[in-house]
Order: C-alpha cells, then sequence, then structure tokens
DNA sequence: TATATTAATATAGCCTCCTATGTATAGTCA
DNA sequence: TGACTATACATAGGAGGCTATATTAATATA
C-alpha cells in the first residue's frame, strides 16, 4: 500500500527467526533428550494427563499427520505411550512416561531462558508490543486461509 | 524476568504465522509453478544474472546443503541451469532459464499481495516497529548462535 | 435398522531445513 | 614444489510440516 519494496519485509525476518532460535533451541534440548517440536505435547500432557492425537494437534497447532509423527517418535524415544481408549475404539489415549514427565521441567526451564534470551533489551511495553502485532498478523493470515465465505 | 507465564510468547506466534503464511503462498505460487522457498533464489539470479551455490545459500541464508537440495528440485522442474565456472573446477554457476525469468515477475506480485494482506490493518508505523522489533530478536539470535567467544 | 456422514488415525509422498561427512580443487607457505 | 588448509559441492540421514487418501468406528438419519 504504502512501501512498495518491503526492504526487509517482516516476514522474512521471521523465517529466519524461527530457523536460527531453533536450531539453538534443539541443540539445547538434545541433552536432555528432547525436541522443540514435542514442547507442546510434553506440556499438555504434564497438566491434562491424557489426550488424544486429534486434541493434541489441536493444541499445538498444527495437522494430524504431522502430530501423529511426532507421537510415533516421541514413542519410539520413549518420552509417551499410547493406551487404547476404552470409549472409542477409533482413539489411543497418550500419555507421558514417567521418566519424560520427571526430565520436562528441565526442559521448560531451558526454553524459558532461552526466550528471555531472545528478547534480551526489550521492555516489558516493547514484548507486548511485538505480541500484539503477531497476534493480529495471525489473524489475518487466518482469516486469508479460510474460505472468503461471503454468505 | 517479569512475566514468569509467558501466556502467548512471540516465538509460538511466529511459529504459527509462518506455517501459516507458508501454506498460502505455497498454495497461491504453486500455479505458477514455483515455491516459497525459491523466490530469494529466482529474485537473485533476476538480478544477478549468475551465481554460485555457495553465494546463492549466502544470500537465502540458509546451510550450503539446503541450497543444494532445493537447486536440485529447481533445476529438475526446468527453473534453474548450473554451468561450469571455467575459472574455478568445483563450482557450477547458477542462472535462470529464460522460462523462470519470464514467469518470476507473477510470483513476485503474488507474494507482494499476500504479504499486504498479512499485514492488512498495519499501519506504516506499525510495520516500521513489527520489522524493527524482528530485527532486534534477530541480532539477540544470531548473538546467542556464535561462540561466546570471550577472548 | 440400514445407510450415509463424520471423526480418529494411519500411510504415502513431498518440501525444506539441519548436521555430519566425503571429495575435489584452490590457495598458501615453508 | 610438496604439504596444509580452506572452499565448493555432493550425499546420507533425520526432524517436522503439509496434502491427499485409506481404514475403521461412531453418529445421525431416513
Amino acid at each position: 500500500m504504502n512501501d512498495p519494496h518491503l526492504p526487509t519485509h517482516p516476514m522474512k525476518l521471521m523465517g529466519r527467526a524461527m530457523r536460527g532460535f531453533g536450531r539453538i533451541a534443539d541443540t539445547a534440548l538434545r541433552d536432555l533428550g528432547f525436541a522443540t517440536g514435542q514442547l507442546p505435547v510434553l506440556v499438555s500432557l504434564k497438566h491434562r494427563q491424557t489426550l488424544s492425537q486429534a486434541e493434541l494437534a489441536r493444541i499445538a497447532q498444527v495437522e494430524q499427520p504431522s502430530m501423529a509423527q511426532l507421537l510415533n517418535r516421541m514413542e519410539r524415544d520413549g518420552l509417551v505411550q499410547r493406551v487404547a481408549d476404552p470409549a472409542d475404539k477409533r482413539s489411543r489415549l497418550i500419555s507421558l512416561t514417567a521418566d519424560a514427565g520427571q526430565r520436562m521441567p528441565q526442559a521448560r526451564a531451558v526454553m524459558q531462558s532461552l526466550t528471555e534470551q531472545a528478547l534480551a533489551g526489550f521492555t516489558p511495553e516493547e514484548v507486548a508490543q511485538l505480541t500484539q502485532l503477531m497476534g493480529r498478523l495471525n489473524e489475518n493470515i487466518d482469516r486469508m486461509g479460510s474460505p472468503p465465505d461471503m454468505a
């Protein structure tokens, strides 16, 4: 609308930030036996005890097949277990293994610390500002993605 | 420091935005025969005519193997061609095919439009604000990633 | 109740990134 | 010049995402 060139557009900066932060976070978490993408699952299960794959996908905001594969890897690595849901034969309930539940808090602390480092020098107002702008960006993107149903 | 919970931390919002925007952009570009990740390459080659793989990796800010594979796919799809560099037998010079060069501007226009839609409702000041905050975030992340060399 | 939907997973096939290695060619320097 | 180091790529292997399709079980409906 106003700036035809967008010299260093936000989207590109975001991509770079995500890759860089992800790389650092994964390196740090690897020593604890975890990975970045697993955190939403770990945290959710820590609170809710047991959840279905579909619910986890919704919480982590990824598609169902992405969550299925993530859980496959986590199960393979002994982080979660799946037990048949007595109430629904299609579904299996996911839960943390005791081991993962115990080591999880450390991962959370690491992520907390890394996030703080990434936001070093930001005033609380700036963090709020960033969060607010990102929220609006996401709203726009969600709108763009959903059908332009003009009923 | 101040907010121990980080209810909806910026990093998570960013990841979601990137995935959402990427999905939409890839869908739009697919009809034109392109993909999101190819744009930095396309744009760079449109300007500079010919570049090495290493240079393209630097520009796109991805690792060398990532660029190698991207170029493999692009070559496979007839978007670029690699010719031996007479001055350096290790290297091959990458250039756009005529076809890709011609269709490229449309892709650029599509991305421009999608970016504007994603930033709909943002005042120029807010866009600048976002860009500035993202820039600082990237600086922090870069610092975190590089060796903590305390000479 | 028999049938048509919807929901929960599973699988296959691709893209994009990364790390770790291997190989060949350039450059440097003793 | 011969030996080292640095550079440019290629390849292997894996994480994570996505779309498109099965498959099976639960629901809703005629």
